[in-house]
DNA sequence: CGCAAGAGTCGAAGCGCTTCGATTCTGCTC
DNA sequence: GAGCAGAATCGAAGCGCTTCGACTCTTGCG
């Protein structure tokens, strides 16, 4: 193993030079620095990790845990999971993957050895065992999501509640007047995950800021009970024509279902989707939707931490606004004769 | 930070002996032992991560490198990734999330390091540009997929090979005649990722064993594409009554196709897919499938890695056998009158 | 011309752990 | 009763790096 004295004696210089020639952290003539650069290629150095970590008290790495529970949606865990990594390392950072499942110890354990820096937590509750903890630990952290007490804690996500107005607001300009939101499957209400509350709060509060009729309904993620819920939500309902869906899983069968059941999507009844773009895009019916940014949100959760482990201050609580793109699914709503 | 001195001298005994009581290298007495828990409990010690790895040139974490690119699905991928954490964390290694972008240079930076002590790589091509890198590496690695070369290296997979004739077995024993297999995007084929050419190898080499007519199509992963091919199927072999779909995100839609191109399933068209259990499972209607065992993929992928790790010699390949579930997709044949 | 300030470099200490003898003590064997 | 094996423990070296203080030269300035 090359080491950083081998380098030092081979570009003439002493093992300190060679250091703050790789940190920057004084400066160094562009001769000596252009040196050490070549006999670091030429020997083929890389510096030792865990010397590193031990000399500098940084890791450089970062602990990200995520989710593992039914209701959640894999695909957007994945995405933001490889945007965390991608922006970690453009900051020279690792990421070490850790489970939910493995709980407060597992934050501990990471944390307490100095494995890590800092930490990402997603899928955060609304009384989420995890949180005291964080506080504690003398390491940064930033949460994907918001507990009900998020004073001193760095929090980000995409403002669920904006994104419940802002779909109304669509179907209200549109002209409905009798909408629905189908939103996750009852356990996620039950174990107060955030973000599923906040957009049903954003709905009613907008449906009832223009009048409209709404109703709302968890779902589970199947399509037996997508049509189940269709069924129940026409018998209802039946002058419902403007429908908000966030449950990933079950868009598709949503819209077959409605169509099944005789309404013609977007003429009879209006669909807006709450999913990521792509689902949204390449469904067979391109569909209205409000995007769920994983990427932006996991290259913010990043940078944030990076600011953070710089000792630099940032907000507690970070809401990207929702953005609603109007696709095949949503048409002004027409009075039947 | 609590270091081991600390512990040590709490306990009344010196660093040494609290290392061998943590690490059981030498043998501690009963009494001394207990003590030593005791004070490492009272204190909260945690060894410090980096230290260690200095001193024991071991860092006990694992390099998993996950695939990113379109064609390959991402809740196996997903699926794959908890299991080596979990698997990993019960022989008490972390594991460190790279992405394919990371290419040969995140691998060898790791490796180089000393980062990690080992290495997984999903996702490998038949010529993969990371096989030479890996045979140079001072660590042991195991490839999730067989690349074209793969002597001296520790490869495991489904055994797609066998997968697809499992299949062509089952559709046999049923009576069909005439079988056909949809199967991945080309590109997947193009860039030669091994696994999909094997699917294909053993569905025709079953197929032709058994004197049946058949036919192989790749197709891309949208249901557009999907409704496309099941047309070009039915048109050019009007008597096909088999089908193995071999391309997770169209299932699906390819059985949806059927049905509207006016083929009953499995009455008229038996259909064997070959994808995760769930979505087999979870379908409208429940599919005869051959299982992707990613968990058992990931547990048996960490396993041999350890093994490597303790010095022991491992078998360069490992092809689990597949494993075929009747549902409700697949009938016997009934010639028509 | 003298001195302060800054650029550029070096040496040595120390980060917290593991591991390798060395040492002591017991209990056997011949 | 000498000699030896093994159990239990300690001390010290060292893993490869960063960082702090000290040192030497230049420069610029009053």
């Amino acid at each position: 193993m090359v080491k950083i004295t081998d380098v030092a004696r081979h570009a003439g210089v002493s093992p300190s030079t060679v250091s703050y020639v790789l940190s920057g952290k004084r400066s160094i003539s562009e001769e000596t620095r252009r040196r050490v650069g070549e006999s670091i290629r030429e020997l083929g150095y890389r510096p030792h990790a865990g010397a590193r970590a031990l000399a500098s008290n940084r890791s450089n790495v970062l602990a990200l845990v995520i989710p593992l529970r039914s209701g959640i949606h894999v695909p957007v865990v994945m995405q933001f999971a490889v945007s965390v990594v991608t922006t970690a390392r453009r900051h020279d950072h690792d990421v070490l993957l850790l489970t939910q499942e493995e709980g407060e110890e597992g934050l501990r354990r990471v944390a307490g050895s100095s494995l890590v820096d800092a930490l990402i937590v997603m899928d955060v509750q609304m009384r989420d065992a995890r949180i005291p903890l964080l506080r504690t630990l003398d390491r940064p952290a930033v949460l994907i999501g918001f507990p009900a007490e998020s004073a001193g804690l760095t929090c980000i996500d995409l403002d669920f509640k904006a994104a419940g107005e802002v779909c109304v607001d669509h179907l209200a300009d549109l002209g409905h007047r009798c909408v629905g939101l189908i939103g996750s499957p009852s356990e996620v209400y039950e174990r107060e995950t955030g973000f599923a509350q906040r957009t049903a709060d954003g709905f009613m509060a907008a449906a009832r800021r223009y009048g409209l009729t709404s109703t709302l309904h968890p779902c589970e993620a199947t399509p037996d009970a997508a049509r189940a819920m269709v069924a129940t939500l026409l018998d209802e309902h039946p002058d419902l024509t403007g429908v908000v869906v966030h449950n990933e899983p079950i868009v598709a069968p949503i819209v077959d279902a409605f169509r099944r059941a005789g309404r013609r999507v977007p003429d009879d009844l209006s669909v807006v989707a709450i999913c990521p773009d792509e689902l949204a895009e390449h469904a067979e019916l391109p569909l209205t939707s409000v995007a769920i940014p994983a990427e932006e949100v996991g290259k913010r959760a990043v940078e944030l931490l990076m600011e953070k482990l710089d000792g630099h201050e940032v907000p507690e609580a970070t809401l990207l606004p929702p953005r609603l793109t109007q696709r095949a699914s949503t048409a002004p709503h027409v009075n039947k004769v």
